[in-house]
DNA sequence: GCTATTTGACCATG
DNA sequence: CATGGTCAAATAGC
């Protein structure tokens, strides 16, 4: 229905976050005009919110339509053969024409999403603790588990709880390690667009907004997705105000590159008061180039551990080497006992927030898009 | 009775 | 053809 409605939208997102850009480029013009000795965080925190609103800005034109390819990744990893069958791309995308799912309904589903990836390491209480750290402050439907070859545990496949009534089409494996059965490794794809009426923790959906754009959230999605950006700036300016980063085993002086970079875990700690989710939104914001896509990292639930995440990105040994363009070593692991009882306990509070690394899926960005996170904020 | 999980089957992808 | 991702019927729990 509302088709066009919903291309509007996106339109208006569009503009919005090219407007903000612009804005960006404003501000880091002027930060060089009159350089300060912090000019060169600033910078570099603008920088990061460029790439990311660019790369934003990018898949909602694709999104939209308005490029030539509907939606075509920057680096079309795995998605190679993002053959006219893959009705499930579409449809996951979908902008505007959602009205002929009906035809395609079962198609669709069994098709590989190419929805944004990313991957988080999730480290639970060596207890065998199963509360709290993979409740990232969503709620997650179980759909299916799978032995994984060369894994010694399946992994499970959730998704939003309520990708029937809103639509939303986040999603999430998790798996546990092999190496470390502490950790687990939860692959996101996709951004909730939910309205997670469960979650009262503020925030926990605060940029549920590039991807998958349904039905009437849209206004309020767009709503959203400008005011955050207008915050942008706020948020991580109050970010490198509260955050305390440390980084584990490497000098900031030896990391030339930013592969060494990602090779440094770092880890964040957060205030003990237990920081808004929004924050944590914003902040991966500009850590992942993705912009929108970000993991709902708010382990929030009232957690004040769960205030500790730390990215380790080397961890993923396989950036990008792997497996279907999504470059994930293969991590033995499997979840699904943790996850299974998580998922009644899901409100538990001690959650010693493990581990997230993030790492972005190829899909939709280069790998130029690798931001030296370990810098911005010192 | 409703909702979530389990699990075998189906299907796309490489 | 092997593997991984998803569906959907059966089952379990509240």
């Amino acid at each position: 229905m509302e088709n066009t409605d919903t291309g509007e939208n996106q339109s208006m997102l569009l503009l919005s976050e090219l407007s903000f850009i612009q804005q960006l480029a404003t501000q880091l013009e002027a930060q060089l005009r009159e350089p300060s000795n912090s000019t060169i965080e600033i910078s570099k925190s603008i920088v990061a919110q460029l790439l990311s609103k660019t790369e934003n800005s990018i898949f909602l034109a694709n999104s939209c339509g308005l490029g030539s390819n509907r939606r075509e990744p920057t680096s079309p990893l795995r998605s190679a053969s993002a053959s006219p069958a893959s009705g499930m791309s579409q449809s996951a995308f979908r902008c505007h024409d959602d009205n002929d799912d009906n035809n395609n309904k079962r198609e669709v589903s069994k098709k590989r999403k190419t929805l944004p990836k990313w991957r988080s390491q999730v480290k639970v209480g060596s207890t065998g603790g199963v509360e709290g750290p993979l409740d990232d402050g969503h709620s997650w439907r179980k759909y299916g588990q799978k032995d994984i070859l060369g894994a010694k545990h399946p992994r499970g496949y959730y998704r939003c709880t309520y990708r029937n009534s809103q639509g939303c089409q986040a999603t999430k494996q998790v798996q546990r390690t092999d190496d470390n059965p502490t950790v687990f490794d939860v692959i996101y794809q996709g951004t909730h667009t939910c309205i997670n009426k469960s979650n009262t923790r503020p925030g926990s959906n605060i940029s549920c907004t590039t991807n998958n754009n349904n039905n009437n959230n849209n206004n309020n999605i767009n709503n959203k997705q400008m005011v955050q950006s207008s915050h942008d700036q706020d948020y991580l300016n109050s970010l490198k105000a509260t955050l305390t980063i440390k980084t584990k085993g490497l000098g900031p002086s030896g990391l030339g590159q930013q592969e060494a970079q990602h090779c440094n875990s770092m880890s964040f700690s957060f205030p003990s008061t237990p920081i808004e989710s929004g924050h944590v939104a914003t902040m991966a914001d500009n850590y992942f180039p993705s912009g929108g896509f970000l993991p709902s990292f708010a382990n929030s639930s009232a957690t004040s551990e769960s205030n500790y995440f730390s990215l380790s990105p080397c961890v993923i040994s396989g950036y990008d080497t792997g497996v279907g363009g999504f470059g994930l070593r293969k991590v033995d692991s499997d979840l699904t006992e943790v996850v299974s009882a998580l998922s009644a306990t899901t409100s538990t509070t001690n959650s010693p927030m493990g581990d997230i690394d993030p790492v972005f899926d190829e899909l939709d960005f280069d790998t130029h898009f690798q931001i030296d996170t370990s810098s911005f904020f010192s």
